[in-house]
DNA sequence: TTTTGAGTTGTTCGA
DNA sequence: GTCGAACAACTCAAA
């Protein structure tokens, strides 16, 4: 008997029911479908997300030993594939992006009406968004009662390695390199694989890392950009490279000494938000393009794309800022911190509409992830759910000399600055002329002087959101 | 149904 | 330099 395996966002041969359900009925088909035309936003995966999934479509086929591919609706190619390997069943790992629901739902009730056996299974969160609910059962808006409910939960133990038996029918599909996952002309991804280790084995490795190493200070150092101190599992866990299951069950071994259980905790709550990112997608569908608070469909958004422009470019003259956004386009990642505060820039000081920011995000990370790119976003703006308050308006220069104290990231991204003394690395526009002048620095031409002052920015910021407040009645 | 306590990540001002 | 209070009300979750 032969079992067709849809791979999604479960690019893993460890712990995925899917593929271990299919295995123990007999031969697998597996198959992964580039799916660019199904309606919906954020439909097509952004630049850097491309990049990613090559890399990892490699890996998975490298470890399942062949991995059929093929480009289009998968409404149209599946039950085609199904029908050439002469499959009775298909079984995939469910995904959460409200266009994902609805393709899978139709597909899953006509493959069905045809005769075909379909199993779904959850492989890419600890607990469905629906499994989690209030007394009342209703969803949870609201991160801690979340959490805590989450917490009460068991959680499954991973599976182990599957190495299926795979049907020697099954044709391959296309090949990868003529889907131009790629970029090329230029290649901006030049030197990621540096950095970067798509697929199973590297998930496994930054795990083990960052288990072994990267627990014990992980409470504190993982808010300073200048140091490793953030897992970098996001892309991993985004492509379903690793599940959360398999974090839980690592982390929860970490328990020999106090500090190490301390950062455990607080990692795996990292992870709790991004499963409160997917409950709330789940349940409100619309989280990536419509205010969660309607009332924020009052705020008087600029237009201002030359400002989108210089905040995209790195250049707003706000070193942290444009240090963060520089690292986003050299790397496809920015570090946790430096997001939030180059998103509250972005929506606060210069009052672009989050869903611009968004858009750029989603184009330029490697761990772009509808859910938790929109929530987040929806977060800093403060129309989204349990979101920081509106008058929380992150500035640049304190957040700099708080979490960036040496100013070795601005210097790593920014290094025209890269001479200013430490106590003007985050302000080169209060530095005195003759401290530009020994470091080389020329404000408006090798470093732009700030496009928007921070006190004046803050106080329009303000005032939009009083209109925000009246609307709300 | 009503009430009560609580709520990721900050900044600024004045003592 | 450090510290606490104000910012401003509102919504949510649970008793």
């Amino acid at each position: 008997m032969t079992t067709v395996v849809w791979f999604r966002q479960d690019l893993r041969i460890r712990d995925n029911p899917a593929l271990a359900a299919a295995h123990a009925r007999g031969k697998v088909a597996p198959i992964f479908i580039l799916d660019d035309v199904t309606p919906g936003p954020r439909r097509r995966w952004g630049g850097a997300s491309r990049w990613w999934l090559h890399h990892s479509l490699v890996s998975l086929r490298h470890d399942l030993g062949h991995l059929a591919l093929f480009k289009g609706a998968p409404s149209d190619v599946l039950p085609a594939f199904i029908e050439k390997v002469g499959a009775t069943a298909v079984f995939w790992n469910r995904c959460y992006e409200p266009y994902a629901i609805a393709r899978d739902q139709a597909l899953k009730a006509s493959l069905q009406a045809g005769g075909i056996e379909v199993q779904t299974f959850n492989g890419s969160l600890l607990h469905e968004p629906w499994e989690v609910a209030t007394a009342s059962g209703a969803p949870y808006k609201v991160y801690t009662p979340y959490w805590r409910a989450s917490l009460a939960k068991p959680v499954a133990a991973p599976l182990p390695a599957i190495k299926p038996q795979v049907d020697a029918s099954v044709p391959p599909g296309d090949r990868l390199d003529d889907w131009q996952l790629l970029p090329t002309r230029p290649n901006w991804a030049a030197g990621w694989q540096q950095r970067w280790q798509p697929g199973e084995a590297g998930a496994l490795e930054a795990l083990d890392a960052f288990a072994r190493d990267g627990l014990a200070d992980y409470s504190q150092q993982r808010d300073r950009p200048d140091l490793k101190g953030t897992s970098r599992l996001s892309p991993h866990l985004h492509w379903g490279e690793i599940s959360p299951r398999q974090i839980w069950a690592r982390l929860g071994l970490e328990t020999e000494s106090p500090s190490n259980r301390k950062g455990a905790e607080k990692f795996l709550s990292e992870l709790g938000w991004r499963e409160f990112c997917h409950h709330l997608l789940y349940h409100f569908p619309t989280l990536p393009e419509r205010n969660w608070r309607r009332a924020f469909d009052a705020f008087p958004w600029r237009q201002a794309d030359g400002d989108l422009k210089a905040w995209q470019q790195g250049m707003t003259g706000y070193p942290l800022v444009d240090a963060g956004m520089r690292e986003l386009w050299q790397t496809g990642w920015m570090h946790n911190r430096v997001r939030m505060v180059a998103a509250s820039f972005l929506v606060k000081h210069l009052r672009i509409d989050w869903r611009r920011g968004e858009a750029w995000f989603w184009d330029t990370l490697v761990d772009a992830d509808l859910a938790n790119n929109a929530a987040g976003w929806q977060w800093v703006a403060g129309s989204g759910a349990d979101a920081s308050p509106y008058f929380r308006i992150f500035n640049p220069v304190t957040q700099g000399k708080k979490f960036d104290p040496d100013g070795d990231y601005v210097r790593r991204w920014c290094p025209e600055l890269a001479r200013l003394p430490d106590e003007h690395i985050h302000a080169p526009f209060d530095a005195p002329p003759e401290t530009l002048a020994a470091a080389g620095v020329e404000l408006g031409r090798t470093y732009p002087r700030p496009i928007v002052d921070h006190a004046r920015a803050r106080k329009a910021a303000l005032d939009g959101y009083e209109k925000v407040r009246s609307a709300g009645d």
